[in-house]
RNA sequence: GGGCGCAUAGCUCAGUUGGCUAGAGCGCAUGCUUCACACGCAUGAGGUCACAGGUUCAAGUCCUGUUGCGCCCACCA
């Protein structure tokens, strides 16, 4: 493989082959290694592979390896979250469907097509890209396993108390007419009209009320002022006539009303926002619903009835003009909540889901929050802040079809819940089970199955489960990921989803965190650090094209260029930069394989000199700083040591240090040529090791060329992570190593000065140096020599010489 | 309004627990076909570390405040 030019195209597909063949990643359930486990995000299978996950993931993939490399058992599954609301959306966009206009078995059956045909690009991608996965640990967050699981996960918690059944207002989307989550609502700027209204009081006089949203005048059912309100006391009490209704609503007094906000009085409906939602429980409220499922006003809405919300707020306002009950209006802006998936608004509505419960164990979730190592350790901070702020359950039903069903049935006599028992699970359709039961508490004996199927979050909180294989059958053979998991990557904008999600799961089941450490990525920025957004368009480029004009390695370069949790600006400079280390080592691979053909490095029995030592002791130093680095998730900066390491002191001082000694092939300079092909030999195997977990495939060629035969591993992935201790002597030797440096410099600077080519032989050099590095010289004369193109040296000690200074005093060329 | 982060060379970024003249890559300048590599090599120019205080023998690093930028949450009368 080694010959020729850098071929990136060749390497990258001769590597993963070998992967293949091989099973070089696969975890080994045999082995007495601990396990190292990663709670991989499996991704939405959402149509468009994006670069943040090669961003992120990338950066995960690269401690795999090293975790490898240092011995550990590495467990790595992958899996695709492909159930729920996103795979639908996917699925209709794709085939001009509506879900909810098609039997619902088909339209599942599409679905799953859908996400099997995108679920392989996805796999495709991950391969290009070196991902070290084991593929056969794949799992998917709609198949049976991953089902049966969740259902599990639900009865459980169900049996735990955990879940509960509630009627009341819910956040909903209008478009996809579902329940949905806090976690999943964005807030949306959005250029409205502030319309002050003119209410007539029933017994005379009148007061004036702003509103954003008139539409919802039939929904009012009271109206509210600040009891320190100057004009309380007058009101309270009273009651008011809804413009263009035909009800009157009390006028109530609480102090969640902010006298400066508005007119200082405000009408509540059912329902606006989140107030309204809490007066109407706290003040045990009329329930009067304005907008059904679908976004529509209701029948009380008159001529309004069946226009959608924004339709009906128009017209509304144009009755209101003409009724002169609208006093003023004015443009202003303002924020409001939209569903993340849908953007569109969303509406509060009455309805029955399911919940699990988490306000009741915020402390608890904080607690456990501080249990789990996060890097950086300030996303700790964010998960905790989000808990802090919760307002809600988690609402896990959803009004939809692709997705986790739940496994109960209602008894239709009073409504008593039925749950599968564990050997019916996986409960794909209901209709597959009879229940035969009396229910327990009217004695009826028909059952109706809940229709409804759960959040995705519901299912991809249970990963670590699902990767633990929790309750099943074949768990004792594969129960080799131990719980909690070791770690788990993401990125940090689903902290407040899936990290959360999956704490409290794991805390409803086992009481415990689901993994000690937590890795947290940052986003990708478009040119102009710009947050990159699927509705602009402005991705600065396509995962796939990174790696067909850049390769594989160079893509993981550039991604793990930077320093974890940060945002990171796309660059292209990053990909050419990677690109060049992999020719720099493609390069110096060749001129080593030319040196060490026949070499055999369990016969030397040379000493090395001093810059052999030294080369050895700075190569453990960058071990060292790797590992500190690697062990904190720091690769940025440990790619940065290892590469310093390569390019400064390997290929651009130790390697034209020791180029004599290995072109003398006279037998004088056996020795000191044997002992340069082990330096060379050493220090090579070892950064190739060190960069193995940033660019494998490269990595890989040079491994299998030059050391696999001499070593254990099948394959770099597998091979030992570099021993940090230095050689015995490191610490003179480097001495020895600075002082030799800093001849050559002060020669190569001469040199650039008179603009001679470093090619062109020196006769003499005369140099005066310091004290302090003069009675090193002579340990390293005939490497600086060599390096410097020099016949003669002459060095003087001086000591009116600076620490480490080196002045030149003549050189001369041959005479022609 | 609450939480968090960022501000260092023209650009993109490193700078662990405070410790010598603040680093890298790109870009720029000068030179070099040198027997692995011009996708290279050598040399060089370039920074009041956002601002103002404070702690310390010593501050880019710690503390307080200010300004600007970004993210999350709340606000949605």
């Amino acid at each position: 493989m080694l010959d020729g030019k850098y071929d990136f195209k060749a390497i990258d597909t001769w590597a993963q082959d070998l992967w293949e063949r091989q099973g070089t990643h696969r975890f080994d359930g045999d082995s007495d290694k601990p396990v190292y486990s990663i709670d991989t995000p499996p991704p939405t299978v959402s149509g468009s592979l994006h670069i943040g996950h090669v961003f992120s993931y990338t950066q995960a993939e690269c401690i795999a390896r090293y975790q490898r490399m240092r011995g550990m058992n590495v467990f790595y599954p992958f899996g695709f979250d492909d159930n729920g609301l996103p795979t639908e959306r996917l699925t209709e966009k794709d085939h001009g469907v509506l879900g909810r206009e098609m039997p619902r078995d088909e339209f599942v059956k599409l679905c799953r097509e859908t996400s099997a045909k995108y679920k392989q690009e996805f796999e495709a991608l991950w391969r290009s890209i070196g991902i070290s996965a084991d593929w056969t640990l794949l799992y998917s967050t709609i198949d049976e396993r991953a089902i049966r699981i969740s259902q599990r996960g639900f009865l459980d918690a169900l049996a735990k108390d955990e879940v509960y059944l509630h009627t009341s207002p819910t956040l909903w989307d209008t478009e996809t007419q579902t329940a949905v989550a806090q976690a999943e609502l964005e807030s949306k700027d959005k250029r409205t009209k502030m319309n002050d209204l003119r209410f007539d009081l029933v017994d005379g006089g009148d007061i004036t009320i702003a509103t954003t949203r008139p539409e919802l005048l039939p929904a009012c059912v009271a109206i509210f002022i600040h009891p320190d309100h100057p004009q309380a006391g007058e009101l309270l009490g009273k009651r008011a006539k809804v413009p263009l209704q035909d009800h009157d609503v009390e006028i109530l007094a609480d102090d969640k009303v902010d006298p400066e906000k508005g007119t200082g009085i405000v009408m509540c409906c059912t329902f606006g926002d989140k107030t309204d939602v809490e007066w109407y429980q706290k003040h045990k409220l009329d329930l009067r619903q304005a907008i059904g499922r679908e976004g529509k006003m209701a029948d009380i809405a008159g001529p309004e009835a069946g226009l959608y919300a924004n339709q009906a707020r128009r017209a509304i306002l144009e009755r209101l003009h003409e009724s002169g009950h609208l006093l003023k209006q004015e443009d202003i802006e303002n924020v409001v909540n939209v569903f993340e998936k849908t953007g569109r608004e969303i509406e509060f509505l009455p309805t029955r889901q399911w919940f699990i419960k988490v306000l009741d164990k915020k402390e608890k979730l904080v607690e456990l929050g501080e249990k789990i190592r996060w890097y950086p350790d300030h996303m700790g901070k964010r998960y905790r802040n989000w808990v802090e702020g919760l307002d809600w359950d988690w609402c896990i039903s959803r009004q939809r079809f692709f997705g986790v069903p739940f496994p109960v049935w209602f008894c239709e006599g009073c409504d008593h819940v039925f749950t599968a028992p564990e050997e019916w699970l996986p409960v794909l359709e209901h209709s597959n089970h009879e229940v035969k039961e009396t229910c327990s508490e009217c004695g009826g004996t028909e059952w109706r199955p809940e229709t409804d199927v759960m959040d995705t979050w519901a299912t991809s909180s249970e990963t670590p489960e699902i990767n633990h294989r929790w309750g099943e059958a074949d768990a004792e053979e594969h129960r080799r990921c131990p719980l909690p998991m070791s770690m788990r990557p993401q990125a940090h904008d689903i902290i407040r989803t899936w990290a959360f999600y999956t704490i409290v799961k794991s805390w409803i089941h086992f009481q415990d965190v689901p993994w000690r450490e937590a890795m947290v990525s940052g986003h990708v920025q478009a040119p102009g650090k710009v947050k990159i957004s699927k509705s602009k368009g402005n991705a600065p480029a396509d995962p796939r094209d990174m790696i067909t004009e850049h390769g594989a390695d160079a893509t993981r370069y550039w991604a793990l260029s930077a320093t974890l949790g940060n945002d990171y600006l796309y660059n292209e400079e990053d990909f050419k930069q990677g690109r060049r280390l992999c020719v720099k080592l493609w390069n110096a691979a060749r001129l080593a394989r030319g040196h060490l053909a026949d070499f055999d490095r369990s016969a030397v029995t040379a000493d090395p000199r001093p810059i052999d030592t030294a080369i050895r002791a700075r190569l453990a130093d960058t071990v060292r700083i790797a590992g500190t680095d690697l062990d904190r998730f720091e690769f940025g900066h440990a790619k940065q040591a290892i590469e310093r390491f390569f390019w400064n002191d390997l290929c651009d001082n130790y390697l034209e240090m020791i180029k004599n000694r290995l072109y003398d092939d006279s037998p004088d300079g056996a020795d000191a040529r044997e002992a340069a092909r082990a330096g060379l030999y050493d220090v090579l195997n070892g950064v190739v090791r060190l960069l193995a977990p940033f660019v494998p495939h490269v990595t890989e060629v040079v491994f299998q060329d030059l050391f696999a035969a001499a070593d254990d591993a099948d394959a770099i992935g597998l091979a030992a992570w570099p021993a940090a201790e230095p050689p015995p002597g490191s610490e003179e030797a480097q001495h020895d190593w600075d002082a030799a440096i800093a001849v050559l410099t002060t020669v190569r600077r001469w040199r650039s000065e008179e603009k001679l080519s470093p090619g062109k032989p020196l006769s003499r050099v005369a140099v005066r140096i310091a004290p302090d590095i003069a009675d090193r010289l002579p340990r390293v004369q005939d490497d600086v020599r060599a390096a410097g193109r020099m016949e003669l040296l002459d060095v003087a000690p001086d000591s009116a010489l600076e620490k480490g200074d080196v002045q030149l005093d003549a050189a001369e060329l041959p005479s022609a």
